[in-house]
DNA sequence: TATATTTAGTAAAGGGTTTTACAAAAAAAT
DNA sequence: ATTTTTTTGTAAAACCCTTTACTAAATATA
């Protein structure tokens, strides 16, 4: 049943040559003519030899394997980064080992020392919270580390961000051309540079020309479910002026859907709503979700790029930041605040 | 930035003692008196000394790894079990590489040589298809195989499954209670005993005792949205006489669900349906959507226990197959086809 | 005191590859 | 015919850990 393995000792033997010549040979650092070529082809053939990974990676101190650390790999937005940095990663012939933080700073910290242990070759970090000084500096201890969608302070990595400013500003306007002056902000993590870049986004999108606007009001939880719930209440108990929301993500969206649903407000004529992300089928929502889109098929094959890249030589090559576009998808969650129907409702709700 | 590594060796050396004693007493297989042990906690502790990985693997024969091969992360289904995946093998102080095959019988077999090749202590096969006999073979040549979620016909290697005949029960009977006798199955290869066993529940379920039912109409694809789209086409072109419709899967349904949109038809009351695995966000949806539940977690736990089971040992262990439950989660997209309003629609749209 | 047992520790082999530095043989150049 | 160059390889070290089999010293037993 397990096949026992030749190594290339074997192979040697069988080829009468030398196993530094067949490794040499199949690792194309030696020419050889084809007599003895074809004997060493032969006898792997007939060997069915493969090169022992784990004396290959000894011998050359790497690991074809890439770290992706993620808050959590069930969050669908998380989900489709980790397939197209999985596809990407393959054809750079690397395996990515998955390691789920669940945020914790505990968990970031040890899954970053283990994959230090293990030598991998390169990391790809996202997190959804502001993460230790301890983090920072373990991230530091590796050679090749990609900062992925979230900013971390004090890491010099190269950093793969999307456009958190355009993504405000586009919320912002959508819902001023619907009407909407005073909107809150459902932000996970009020540190993070995400939450204030969109809201600063969002500011501009809002004001018109010259006009000054409400200030948002902001909801700061974590991008979860959970989190998503509890700021729906808040907000609801607060109860200011706030004719719509702009929620920082997919997950606290569906909290908000789900604390609203649960206490008969409709969306949008009681509050309008947008997402941010895209990465679950809001369209298929009751009602359809308007969201910014990240670009995550992108997002992730750019930064397993940036991963591989031969850049890494360069001294300045750790201080490259880009920025990916994001694009407003257009749906039934807003309309106009004349509509609005919300105050009666909330009242009696309280 | 980059810490300069120190091996076994060194701490020996510094220690005053063999690098096999330091070795040995790591891994509790020496006991030493105090005056040795603590000049060695003290040297590790100066030198920050780890077990080089690949050295011990190599050492050892194994590493620290599993392979989680499934169709495809992006997939809620998949994703929420790797998740619990990824949590269960973190116990075992096991990592999980990630590897989507989209479904290709040549990825598959890639992926498998791959995982054999870098000698893995263990893989977790998901499949979506029927895999040729080469995988089944591959799957075979592993010391360590669990088959989760869908069986590989041909494989001597433990199956945890999910009880898709109570499922399709479930689904029937419901469906059957509302008023519906002619009801159309949408699965995902007509060859998979998942579909196999959902349909035969179905039956079950839809049938009163004594009294024969409407056999099923089948539409087969594959467990994507495209394919779920492609089939609401056909389904709707075909026309029969059915009154509900019973999804393979969430992903299915989520294409089930656009066309249906497109073309303007109303679930329930063109249609019921009842969709499986209730992966995603399905009570969001407009209209929430009955479904059939995969208990997730518990199979994502317990695929990993099986795994790293001490009982591997025993002839017989590769025979054992696991059926977890299922539930139906009611929502809003089941009601009596009395109220059916779907003829005129349909011939409209024709 | 002599022998048996336990304690404390080590040498060396094994796991399998890559790579550097070098050598012998063959071919080409003079 | 000799020297130079190219071709065709190889020996050995390095990567670093684990484990088996064994020894020397200390302690206990008779």
């Amino acid at each position: 049943m397990i096949k026992s393995r030749f190594s290339l000792k074997d192979v040697a033997k069988e080829a009468e040559v030398s196993s530094a010549t067949v490794s040499r040979y199949l690792n194309g650092t030696l020419h050889l003519p084809d007599r003895t070529s074809s004997r060493i082809d032969a006898a792997v053939k007939k060997l069915k030899y493969y090169p022992n990974p784990h004396a290959r990676r000894l011998s050359l101190g790497k690991s074809d394997m890439i770290a992706l650390i993620l808050p959590d790999i069930a969050n669908p937005f998380f989900a489709k980064l980790a397939a197209s940095i999985e596809l990407a990663a393959a054809h750079y012939k690397s395996m990515v080992s998955l390691h789920a933080t669940f945020n914790q700073g505990a968990r970031e910290l040890a899954v970053l020392k283990r994959a230090a242990q293990d030598r991998v070759d390169g990391v790809i970090f996202m997190t959804n919270r502001l993460p230790s000084e301890a983090v920072a500096e373990e991230l530091n201890s590796f050679a090749r580390v990609v900062l992925l969608d979230e900013d971390v302070p004090g890491v010099l990595a190269p950093r793969l961000l999307c456009d958190n400013k355009l993504g405000g500003v586009l919320a912002g306007r959508h819902l001023n051309d619907a009407g909407h002056q005073d909107v809150a902000y459902f932000g996970g993590g009020r540190d993070l540079k995400s939450t204030q870049t969109r809201l600063a986004g969002l500011r501009a999108g809002l004001s018109k020309a010259g006009s000054t606007i409400q200030e948002p009001n902001l909801f700061v939880g974590e991008h979860s479910i959970a989190s998503g719930r509890k700021l729906a209440k808040q907000f609801l108990e607060q109860s200011g002026n706030e004719t719509a929301i702009f929620s920082g993500s997919d997950e606290i969206t569906i909290g908000i859907l789900e604390i609203f649903k649960e206490c008969g407000i409709r969306i949008p004529s009681d509050f309008s709503v947008i997402s941010f992300d895209n990465a679950r089928s809001l369209h298929l929502f009751s009602p359809p979700i308007t969201s910014v889109r990240q670009p995550v098929d992108d997002l992730g094959a750019r930064a397993v790029d940036i991963l591989f890249s031969d850049a890494w030589e360069q001294a300045d090559y750790r201080q490259l930041i880009e920025i990916m576009p994001v694009n407003l998808i257009e749906r039934s969650s807003v309309m106009s605040p004349a509509n609005n129907k919300k105050t009666g409702k909330l009242l009696s709700q309280k």
